[in-house]
DNA sequence: CTCGTATGTCTAGCGGTGCTAGGATCGAAT
DNA sequence: ATTCGATCCTAGCACCGCTAGACATACGAG
């Protein structure tokens, strides 16, 4: 039994190297750059290893997307309550915690890119908007949901609020990291975005 | 003289082809069944044409976005006089202006998926918000200036309005089609977004 | 302790990709 | 008619994701 269960955790290990290995590959050069030889070489094993693990390449990129979407989820949550948290929250009020809450879901998107990718950009075989959607990715959006119900305003549908917040956030680090806003004025527009959007 | 000039309508002519046919194999089957072998294959050349016109694919996708630019700068202007010499345009005024403005922008990017990555989602080696940034992309991006504008609002510069609005237009866009926002509600999303950001 | 077996890993290779070197061919100009 | 230059194609490079089948290793049974 004992014999079974090392080889359980070695496998375990293993995989978890390979994820890391190819967020850290492609943090680094982008996902182009993660190979299935490259990563296979830098984990030090063969390429059918991985295959052992993961169906291909798609699966790779959905397991490390649900790591994000675990982490954002967190990111979110721990800025949005840092900053109610903070000396004088009566005050400032939802206002403030949605600016945060806004800055925290664009500074997640920057520090990871690559990581930013693999959820929204490419293809990681996820289901997305129906009930069988990974546990993660519901979540990420449940703590959206959670700072922006507050805000949405009268008799709008807290949902559809954040889903249009949401895709405001996207565009603007989607467009931002692609060069296609200039890089200046990013607070700006963050202030703007929650300025109009949000009824406070 | 004739000669030469005939082998460069020829060479145009040609040139035309390549971007037809490249942008209705992406269209029907998407970009990645858009390879150089099958790309040669349609237009009954070899490959190596094909980079006789372009240096690779990457420009190819680039010539295919200059296109679509323009038409999708066409398709804003014509939607916002649409709107304005209908019936009754002084009452309904800017508002229904850049709803209408708004729902041109994402029936473009519905009907058009393939141009629309090959303008926001794909690496065409175009060069965004610098002065050296192609006519047609900073024409597309005007089009929509002129009519965001005028709602910008009282001190908020149109042209960082107009990002905002855009990267809010954008991320509705990509989302949608990805499959990662529920696809009935995209109406409402759009009213909800015109009224909390355009300040009529 | 030895021996089959079963698990795990690797080597080698498939069909595909973007891209290019070098030779053949064809047409224009002399 | 012949040369010469532009034009195009065949063939091939290195790389991709992925897989079949050989091999070795480590296990449990006797």
């Amino acid at each position: 039994m004992s014999v079974q269960e090392r080889k359980e955790r070695e496998r375990a290990g293993r995989e978890r190297l390979i994820l890391a290995t190819a967020r850290e590959l492609a943090e680094q050069q982008g996902w182009d750059a993660v190979t299935t030889r490259r990563l296979a070489e830098r984990i030090e094993y063969s390429q059918p290893v991985l295959y052992s693990h993961f169906r291909g390449k798609r699966e790779i990129i959905g397991a490390v997307a649900l790591e994000g979407a675990a982490e954002m989820a967190a990111a979110l949550r721990a800025a949005a309550s840092a900053s109610s948290s903070a000396a004088a929250s009566a005050t400032d009020g939802p206002r403030a915690r949605v600016t945060s809450l806004a800055r925290a879901y664009l500074g997640f998107a920057e520090r990871n890119p690559a990581v930013y990718d693999a959820m929204f950009q490419l293809d990681g075989g996820l289901a997305f908007a129906t009930e069988d959607t990974p546990e993660p990715l519901k979540d990420a959006f449940a703590a959206l949901l959670e700072r922006l119900g507050e805000v949405a305003g009268d008799g709008v549908n807290p949902a559809l609020f954040t889903e249009v917040f949401w895709a405001a956030l996207h565009g603007l680090a989607t467009l931002t990291r692609a060069g296609r806003l200039p890089p200046g004025d990013a607070e700006r527009r963050v202030e703007l975005l929650v300025d109009r959007l949000a009824m406070i």
